[in-house]
RNA sequence: GCCCGCGUAGCUCAGUUGGAUAGAGUGUCUGCCUCCGGAGCAGAAGGUCGCGCGUUCGAAUCGCGCCGCGGGUACCA
């Protein structure tokens, strides 16, 4: 239901009930069959307020009220005091009419004209191949910037990438040990990766020239990051920028972010070394300079926050591992102390395991299973790449962010009606088939009056939903509430579909029903194409 | 100990921000192919929404207290 349809609705009974404002008056979609289209509490709400009785007042508004236009067919008071209205089955054939000529374009709004908003996710470091915590927080991360652009925000994605720092260090002794043929240090990085990865480089001659474990240790980055970044593109995930921390350090970042700290006094010496003031913040006080004089990563991590917020930025959206939850706090904390109080927005991606034949499966490398992103795209797609990479975004989707997620590779590499991805990308298949048949009337001659059979107006129920949907998923930062929309919208097509044949019926009701199936193939493929799943013609 | 998240059908999970008789998928039964692709549709069965108080017209949803599971709890990143 259009807000603007709503609002219409909204002032008819504030004028009927004397109310100044419409915000009070919520409209809710009933669940039940006899409850109408639509349905408001509202003399519940007043009657409460007013000291009458519910029922008595919503007669009473329906008495006084006059609905706009005649798109209400009828209203009745019900329950405990609901107002349920039926609508008219014009209102609902118009909508198939807006669909075909927004065409990709339905369902954007404008809720985020105005806003700047910067998603960060998977921010991966640079010393190895993506993993699957990674391969959720993008299918993840990437939708939420796709429907955020649609719902009308200005939004950026990026990742940040930590080349400098310890781990780097360690990347390029694990590199040159591997080289020499020498253990590779305990807490150093093994594994085939690393072993091409030195393999490159001295054969670049890198390695003879530079021996500095610093520099091979960039290097070595500067290639995990070129394999990260193709990673991702067959996964459909692009980002708008790839933020080096070596930037931040070379504009004296985190030491401009430390005098910042300083002014709005959030800073304390103690014990030697040099603490972040969190306690003052809702948080705790935290070291950012060591007292060996070593700044810790939050260092640097406030100056990339507020480097964020200088670039014109008003909320930033980090997805961040389960690991990491506590960062949340005081990073919010540090934020709060430069003057960015709810700057950032910190999304927690859980865990993800993996069952096959109904028992946990060890993402261990040692054991030979999967382990990368790559590999997942590959086993679940039988390498078929594109279908790999329907079936780990779709998967990776369905559930809620802060669920952990129970991944059945069984189940997503099976090709049959029980996995969910095919299932609806069959609806649009379908579609096409239809739309492809040599008796098909072309839609856009269709009289849509024709429509009036329940399949049909409930399929437009749905369809007219998407908008909304798409809002409260960039409101709520959850683009998973698509997946169960789509799954819905599916089920609602398929049953029109085996109870309306369209081709080879009489002409009118076939001209009517082509063109609903198309509107229903766009809403299809534009859903999925926000959750970065393709939309076959074929199957 | 403290912080965060989670407990909903046998299993995996939704639940429109506090609404009406609790929703899917899957699994188990039972039907429907002369038919736009059956990768579909219809039906049956399956629930003390972890437990207990409280808030109110009304709670799976909000508050408090327990119980259970997972993660975090560095002068690591």
């Amino acid at each position: 239901m259009s807000a603007d349809f709503k609002n219409r609705l909204s002032e008819a009974i504030c004028h009927a009930v004397d109310l100044d404002n419409d915000l009070q008056v919520k409209w809710t979609l009933p669940k039940r069959e006899g409850q109408g289209d639509l349905s408001t509490n509202i003399a519940m709400i007043l009657a409460n307020q007013r000291k009458t009785q519910p029922r008595q007042l919503a007669d009473e508004i329906l008495k006084k009220v006059v609905w706009p236009q005649n798109e209400i067919e009828h209203a009745e008071v019900a329950g405990p005091g609901f107002i349920n209205i039926w609508i008219s089955n014009d209102h609902y054939r118009k909508i198939v009419n807006d669909i075909i000529t927004s065409g990709r374009n339905y369902g954007a709004s404008d809720i985020g004209a105005g806003h700047k908003v910067i998603v960060e996710f998977v921010s991966a470091n640079p010393t190895g191949p993506l993993n699957i915590v990674s391969a959720r927080a993008a299918a993840i991360g990437d939708s939420l910037v796709r429907v955020l652009n649609k719902t009308g925000f200005d939004v950026s994605a990026e990742f940040y990438v930590n080349d400098s720092g310890k781990q780097i260090r360690k990347l390029g002794e694990s590199v040159i040990a591997i080289s020499r043929n020498d253990a590779v240090p305990e807490d150093g990085y093994h594994g085939d990766d690393i072993i091409s990865i030195a393999k490159e480089l001295s054969s670049e001659g890198v390695l003879s020239i530079e021996s500095d474990p610093e520099n091979i240790g960039k290097a070595a980055a500067k290639k995990n990051v070129v394999v990260q970044k193709d990673a991702l593109e067959s996964y459909g995930v692009n980002f708008d920028r790839w933020f080096l921390e070596s930037e931040l350090h070379q504009q004296g970042g985190p030491e401009t972010a430390l005098e910042k700290l300083k002014a709005v006094g959030a800073v304390k010496e103690e014990d030697g070394a040099t603490w972040f003031s969190g306690s003052k913040f809702g948080d705790e006080d935290r070291v950012i300079i060591t007292s060996e004089g070593r700044p810790t990563y939050l260092l640097p991590d406030i100056s990339y926050h507020l480097n964020k917020a200088e670039r014109g930025f008003d909320t930033a959206i980090d997805l961040l591992g389960p690991d990491h939850h506590d960062y949340a706090g005081r990073m919010r904390a540090a934020m709060k102390a430069l003057g960015h109080d709810s700057f950032l927005e910190v999304l927690i991606v859980q865990q993800v395991h993996f069952v096959s034949g109904g028992e946990k499966v060890k993402m261990s490398k040692r054991a030979g299973k999967i382990v990368t992103l790559q590999q997942l795209i590959e086993e679940v797609g039988e390498g078929d790449l594109v279908r790999g990479r329907d079936i780990a975004r779709y998967f990776f989707m369905q559930r809620r962010t802060s669920t952990p997620l129970e991944f059945d590779l069984d189940l997503a590499k099976e090709q049959s009606e029980r996995n969910p991805v095919f299932y609806v990308q069959y609806a649009h298949t379908r579609i096409c088939g239809i739309l492809r048949q040599d008796g098909c009337p072309d839609p856009l001659d269709a009289d849509l009056s024709y429509l009036d059979k329940g399949e049909e107006i409930n399929l437009i129920k749905h369809l007219e939903q998407f908008g909304e949907i798409i809002q409260r998923a960039a409101e709520s930062r959850e683009p998973q509430k698509l997946v169960s929309y789509l799954h819905d919208l599916a089920t609602t097509f398929h049953k029109f579909y085996t109870a309306c044949r369209v081709v080879g019926v009489e002409k009118n009701i076939s001209a009517a029903r082509a063109a609903l199936s198309n509107a229903t193939r766009i809403v299809l493929a534009e859903g999925l194409n926000l959750l970065g799943v393709s939309a076959p013609e074929r199957m």
